[in-house]
RNA sequence: GCCGCGGUGGCGGAAUUGGUAGACGCGCUGGACUCAAAAUCCAGUGGUAGCAAUAUCAUGAGAGUUCGAGUCUCUCCCGCGGCACCA
């Protein structure tokens, strides 16, 4: 017998299955039950690393076992192309994006076929590819009809380094969250999309998810609900009113003073009118400029100023309370203004202390002379609402100063557009004469038009808007787009008047891609729809996706929004698009650190291959850990040797395969690892998996020849894990047909149950003894057979039994 | 600060969901084969005591519930992640 050579076998079948189109899926299946296994798709980086093999090779695991169990699966795999790296990369090195991108996605194309996968190639799909983003475009005109779309100033978070607005998701902690520059603040019209419309949708659905805790808990932070109620502040002298928005109108009566954020529209009324209207808007000039990492940043000490001469009326009591203006209260959250109370609000506290303002405690419970009682407690100071728990008292309250019951978000409108080319190109043209008439009858407009008066949609025979080939694609620190540069783009025709129009020159945020690419892997090549009603019937919603944590707050509550409008618009036909969702771990060096080249620590999965094999590789990457959980697992050379052991080790056993009837032994071993092998697969415990079958193994090595019936079936439960080299001992036991067409094979329960069980026998508590018993042995003979044991009788002595508990097929503890 | 997840040998990790703690793999130790090495095979491998059978301690710390706790409850410590001047 020839030695494992695995670099020939795993060319040779990875030809064979792609010449068959193996795994190729069709809509339609005749009695099968349809699964739908997503991973999410790579971005076209130019190499792949061994965090992809563990996205793609290790579900391929799964969608093999799942296939022989019966399910008509579909794997797809596809590239999420436009972005801001491939085209970073490309200004770097002074070549088209496009092509970058394209010779990347030829490269890892073959890199990712080396893993052995069961991808649908066919249905492979690339988001820059204009038969691609057509339909992103048609989506996204969808959503704007519908007036989920606006174009508005707005204060953005704009990038110094990317030259290009980031969303809030992509601001991690006031830097960019691709290139770590600080963000700075600047007025832009941007086009957003109206999320915040289905904050509560989509905090509420989650509740319908089989997702883990910990991803429903960061969105549910991420979306930030907070119910309270608004109240009116009169300002005395003005015919304006403050509206505050507080989550504790139970503590109303303590109000001391009243503040409003810089960036609060009240600001620039009262200062024109106040005695200090110098400082208050060199206060409000400094305020507005500072960047969020220095506004936010920890231990901060508070500033304000107060607006002289001016009050507020206390609606609870008719009391006159100062106005200040401070950064402390931010211009994005609830009203931008907020009602101070000192003795029950720690912010309020340190601010009171340092301007010297009083504090009036209103909730009994807590001493509040050193710092602020957030508790519940019972009302005092509070007129005749004394007495009342804070509970009772916030309707009451709100009741009787007329306040309204109100829902706040954390979650801010999504900023799609970007300053930037390689993207979508917004497919909206602006007329500027049509703009008035818009605005003057807005009947016969959809209600994005009406939204955005002058604003219309390219017709669908106008689809896509090409991204035009441009010489000079760099970004601008003006923050005009790059496409705004080509004279021949800009211009367009307007659909409503046939007159001169603009075109948008801003480009789609790449997650608007990526929001719905899943549902285009149903129907790929639809040329006519961005895929039929027929084939999103056939799969979605997706049985299963398997992604990162890093997408949480990202991509995955993205695409949930979009799929969410599209319900709405009757474009889908279910309000969520993934029915179980899993962030898988991560594989970190061989120094126990996170992979970078900085650190010099990067594995190159090709070399790995080209010594070991993409079989081992996918074993080690199995065995390393759970799947279904975050954990980060550290690469180990060594490690991965064992895995390497072990198949070779499958390898020699062929030579021990002969016409032997197998024993009760290895036949009971069969059957129990057929069990476990599948219910571990089905949990993804793919590491538990694996060590069945090696505890398999070790048996068949030890017990003389091994039954061909026993080699074969022994090879079907290896083959999800490792498809090349169980491909081919399958043909080399004479096998023509396929081992991943194979069904998976049937574990005989009565088998397992008819076997003799071992039951540790306990003497309190502590384990003395085992005997052995049949599986339907009744208690009074467990009994029997304890008590004839000496050992027991040893232990037990001439002492009381006071307790007998057995646990079926399990334990004894006697209890003396 | 709030929320979520976790803490088990030298290492990655198992543990039938309240029932034999440490499966499987790595590493390590000893042996076989070899002139030798590699590879392979065999045996051992949580701590302590013992030649051994065995006893005893042990799942971040401490308490509790239970015949029985890695698993449940409470208090605390540590690590990772999310949110954070969000009113």
């Amino acid at each position: 017998m020839q030695k494992y050579n695995h670099k020939t076998i795993e060319k040779k079948w990875q030809k064979v299955w792609s010449d068959e189109c193996l795994y190729e899926t069709s809509n339609e299946s005749s009695g099968k039950e349809n699964f739908y296994f997503l991973s999410e798709f790579p971005y076209p980086s130019g190499n792949l690393h061994v965090g992809h093999w563990y996205a793609f090779a290790v579900p391929d695991i799964f969608v093999r076992f799942k296939r022989m169990q019966g399910f008509h699966v579909l794997f797809p795999i596809g590239f999420d192309a436009f972005g801001l790296p491939a085209e970073n990369a490309a200004i770097k090195h002074g070549v088209n994006p496009r092509e970058w991108t394209e010779k990347n996605i030829a490269y890892m194309t073959g890199q990712i076929e080396s893993m052995g996968g069961s991808f649908d190639w066919s249905r492979k799909v690339i988001t820059c590819q204009p038969e691609y983003y057509r339909w992103t475009q048609w989506l996204f005109l969808q959503l704007f009809q519908a007036g989920l779309v606006y174009r508005k100033e707005i204060s953005v978070n704009w990038c110094p380094s990317c030259k290009t607005v980031l969303a809030n998701e992509q601001v991690v902690s006031g830097e960019c969250e691709r290139c770590n520059s600080v963000v700075e603040k600047r007025n832009m019209k941007q086009w957003s999309v109206k999320i915040t419309d289905y904050a509560d949708r989509l905090i509420d659905d989650l509740e319908s998810l089989e997702w883990p805790e910990e991803i429903k808990t960061a969105q549910r932070n991420w979306i930030g609900r907070s119910e309270g109620s608004e109240v009116d502040f009169v300002i005395f002298g003005f015919s304006e009113k403050i509206t505050v928005f507080t989550t504790r109108p139970d503590t109303l009566f303590g109000v001391t003073y009243v503040v409003l954020a810089p960036e609060h529209p009240l600001v620039s009324v009262l200062t024109n009118r106040v005695k200090n209207s110098d400082v208050v808007r060199n206060y409000v000039a400094q305020a507005i400029v500072q960047k969020d990492i220095d506004r936010l940043s920890d231990g901060r000490e508070k500033t304000g100023v107060l607006f002289e001469g001016v009050v507020a009326v206390n609606p609870a009591n008719g009391e006159e309370v100062p106005i200040f203006v401070a950064d402390y209260v931010l211009g994005s959250y609830g009203t931008g203004a907020v009602m101070a109370v000192p003795a029950h609000d720690e912010r309020d506290y340190a601010f009171a202390k340092k301007y010297d303002l009083p504090v009036r405690q209103v909730v009994d419970g807590g001493d509040v002379s050193q710092s602020a009682w957030t508790g519940s407690g019972v009302l005092v100071n509070s007129g005749s609402f004394d007495g009342m728990t804070t509970d009772d008292a916030k309707k009451k309250i709100i009741d009787h100063v007329g306040g309204r019951i109100s829902k706040k978000y954390r979650l801010r409108d999504w900023t799609v557009s970007r300053q930037r080319y390689w993207g979508v190109p917004i497919p909206l043209v602006y007329c500027e004469s049509c703009a008035i008439q818009v605005q003057d009858e807005s009947t016969g407009v959809n209600n994005g038009e009406a939204i955005n008066p002058g604003w219309f949609a390219v017709s669908d025979d106008q689809l896509p808007v090409l991204l035009p080939e441009i010489d000079d694609f760099r970004p601008s620190d003006d923050g005009k787009s790059p496409l705004s540069k080509s004279a021949e783009f800009v211009e367009a025709m307007c659909p409503r008047c046939g007159g001169r129009a603009l075109r948008e020159t801003d480009t789609l945020d790449t997650f608007v891609c990526s929001s719905w690419y899943f549902l285009r892997y149903c129907d790929p090549k639809n040329a006519r729809q961005f895929a039929s009603s027929e084939a999103l019937s056939s799969w979605m919603p997706v049985d299963f996706y398997s992604g990162g944590s890093e997408h949480t707050t990202m991509h995955v509550l993205y695409s949930r929004f979009f799929h969410k409008a599209l319900f709405d618009l009757g474009l889908v036909s279910e309000s969520e698009p993934y029915v179980r969702r899993m962030n898988r771990g991560m594989i970190l060096g061989t120094d126990g650190q996170k992979m970078s080249k900085s650190k010099g620590n990067v594995l190159d999965p090709d070399k790995i291959v080209a010594e070991l094999g993409a079989d081992t590789m996918r074993l080690y990457l199995a065995f390393i850990g759970p799947y279904n959980e975050v954990g980060s697992y550290p690469w180990s050379t060594e490690g991965i040797i064992g895995m390497r052991r072990f198949l070779e080790r499958v390898w020699r056993l062929f030579e021990k395969v002969s016409n032997v009837t197998p024993d009760d032994s290895t036949m009971v071993l069969l059957h129990r690892s057929i069990e476990k092998v599948a219910q571990d697969i089905t949990a993804l415990k793919f590491n538990t998996a694996v060590s069945q079958i090696m505890v398999f193994l070790n048996h068949l090595e030890k017990s003389g020849d091994v039954s061909r019936g026993v080699y074969e079936q022994f090879l079907l439960l290896l083959s999800p894990f490792a498809p090349h080299m169980s491909e081919e001992l399958w043909h080399m036991l004479g096998n023509d047909d396929f081992i991943h067409v194979q069904l998976w094979p049937v574990h005989d329960e009565s088998l397992l149950r008819s076997q003799n069980v071992e039951i540790v026998v306990q003497i309190n508590g502590r384990v003395r003894d085992k005997i052995l018993c049949s599986s339907d042995a009744s208690e009074e003979d467990v009994r029997l057979l304890v008590f004839a044991s000496s050992r027991v009788l040893q232990y037990v002595g001439d002492k009381d039994v006071r307790k007998f508990i057995y646990v079926p097929r399990r334990l004894v503890n006697i209890v003396v």
